[in-house]
RNA sequence: UCCUCGCUAGCUCAACGGCAGAGCGGGCGGCUGUUAACCGCUAGGUUCGAGGUUCAAAUCCUCGGCGAGGAGCCA
């Protein structure tokens, strides 16, 4: 008898199969007994009826704890009552081996939990239909990333986690002891040595987990985090928008076309994620200063008047962003902010040195920035008066003031943050649903 | 770092100065279509900690601990 995966039923309707998986729920109606089962591809009902059954099987089936570890075997029928991702369809039990029985005391409870129990938990929240669809969508998110860049032509060179210095020498950095070298910091971004690459590669990415010791108490900010940093020589500012918003496309009709099921589950608005096709709106700084400045004089309740209080120089803040994006369905790229909230590596706007080359991908609903880039300055000198501007040791920078001078090309290239564009895709609240072990400024474990 | 809030049964919460409770989960029993099933019975407590006010504190006050939401910073 086939053992199949939960995902895949609806191919073996009338058939007989087995299934290796978990009791996720159980209940029992006298002679009856429903058992919600997990195989980690999907969730399907099995039904026990008392007559298809030895008396001892079917009695242990109806105190069987939640999460006992099991194999069933029987029809597949198809049954529109029948709960599940995807649901209805259902097994006739005709066969049961108990691989292990759980012990009775499972925490989690299936409903939702305090903030605090769950993360404790996670070990075996994870397990919990919510939290499985998630990470389902997440590992689809990063294999759209990969799968888009490696058939444009983009090549996957990584950069180094542990490295020697702050690459744009604003955020703070975990340290860690490095032999007789002093400190090593844990990467904030592969971007400096992407710049490097694309010069003998052209058009590079670099994937890998990111690392930020700012103090952040946010439900955008985690201390350990995914990002995609792709990097692309001879493009300048609109050729990157366009890479971009190809890129995020794919990203999403990819996970509407794999992880329906998840998506349903999770309660999220289709039809919202359909609208992301191209083109997305471009404003420029200027622009949404504007507009930021009528939705600041149109709202009435001073508190969120407060927040939304601008002035043209400042970098947005989040109820900025969020009510920025509200006027837009898809997601909308600002760019050219002001130079003096940006890194120092941006090229300056022709004209206006004021301004930069940067922009933002803000993602629609209140989701915020998921996306920041910018052309690069191609200039050496520019390049080491900024350095010296900026108060950064020049011999740290060595190696990537010699890519100005060997071939310097106009270049550009962008981060994106998985967890934040898994949240907007899921439509969840918090961007610690969006990875699996999350690590926050109160927590490390487990 | 700053502001705000929370901490009571395994979980989610109620009791807001006068006997510490409910639902879920656990155990036992009943029921042939459940969807967080339902019905009956049952076990389960250092009310985060220390100190104080009071005849009486889960409740009020002080200090501490832990956590969350937000700001700043960022993806």
């Amino acid at each position: 008898m086939a053992i199949i995966k939960i995902e895949d039923i609806s191919k073996y309707v009338g058939e007989e199969v087995t299934v290796q998986g978990w009791a996720y729920n159980r209940t029992d109606k006298g002679k009856l007994v429903f058992l919600l089962l997990r195989d980690g591809s999907g969730f399907v009902q099995c039904v026990a009826f008392k007559g298809d059954l030895d008396e001892t099987t079917f009695d242990q089936l109806t105190r069987l704890p939640q999460e006992s570890s099991v194999i069933i075997s029987g029809p597949v029928r198809e049954d529109k009552r029948a709960p599940g991702i995807p649901g209805g369809y259902e097994i006739g039990v005709k066969k049961v081996e108990f691989v292990q029985l759980a012990a009775e005391n499972y925490p989690m409870a299936l409903k939702e939990q305090g903030v605090d129990f769950a993360l404790d938990h996670r070990h075996l929240w994870i397990r919990m239909q919510s939290q499985w669809a998630i990470l389902r969508v997440r590992a689809t998110v990063i294999a759209a990333i990969r799968e888009w860049l490696d058939t444009n032509g983009f090549l996957n060179v990584d950069t180094p986690i542990l490295t020697p210095a702050a690459c744009e020498g604003t955020s703070t950095l975990f340290a860690t002891e490095y032999f007789d070298e002093g400190f090593a910091y844990l990467s904030q971004s592969g971007q400096l040595y992407n710049e490097a690459d694309i010069m003998a590669f052209g058009r590079v990415y670099c994937f890998g987990p990111t690392f930020r010791a700012e103090k952040s108490k946010t439900r955008r900010h985690l201390t350990e985090f995914w990002m995609v940093e792709p990097e692309v020589a001879f493009c300048d500012l609109d050729g990157l928008m366009e890479i971009e918003e190809q890129f995020v496309t794919h990203i999403v009709q990819r996970v509407l076309r794999d992880r329906m099921p998840e998506l349903k589950f999770l309660g999220r608005d289709i039809a919202r994620l359909e609208k992301i096709i191209p083109p997305f709106p471009r404003i420029s700084y200027d622009e949404a200063a504007k507009k930021l400045q009528e939705l600041y004089e149109a709202e009435t309740a001073p508190e969120k008047k407060a927040l939304l209080k601008f002035d043209w120089g400042i970098d947005f803040g989040a109820p900025h962003e969020t009510a920025l994006t509200n006027l837009y369905e898809k997601p909308v790229f600002v760019y050219g902010y002001p130079t003096a909230v940006k890194a120092f590596y941006m090229e300056p706007w022709p004209g206006r040195p004021e301004v930069c080359k940067s922009v933002d991908l803000l993602a629609p609903e209140g989701y915020g920035e998921i996306i920041g880039g910018s052309e690069r300055m191609s200039s050496h000198d520019l390049l080491l008066q900024r350095i010296h501007e900026h108060n950064l040791p020049e011999e740290a920078f060595t190696w990537y003031l010699d890519l100005r001078k060997f071939g310097s090309v106009p270049h550009s290239g962008f981060g994106m943050g998985v967890e934040r564009t898994v949240a907007w895709i899921c439509g969840i609240e918090h961007i610690r649903e969006a990875i699996p072990y999350p690590r926050t400024i109160k927590r490390v474990y487990p």
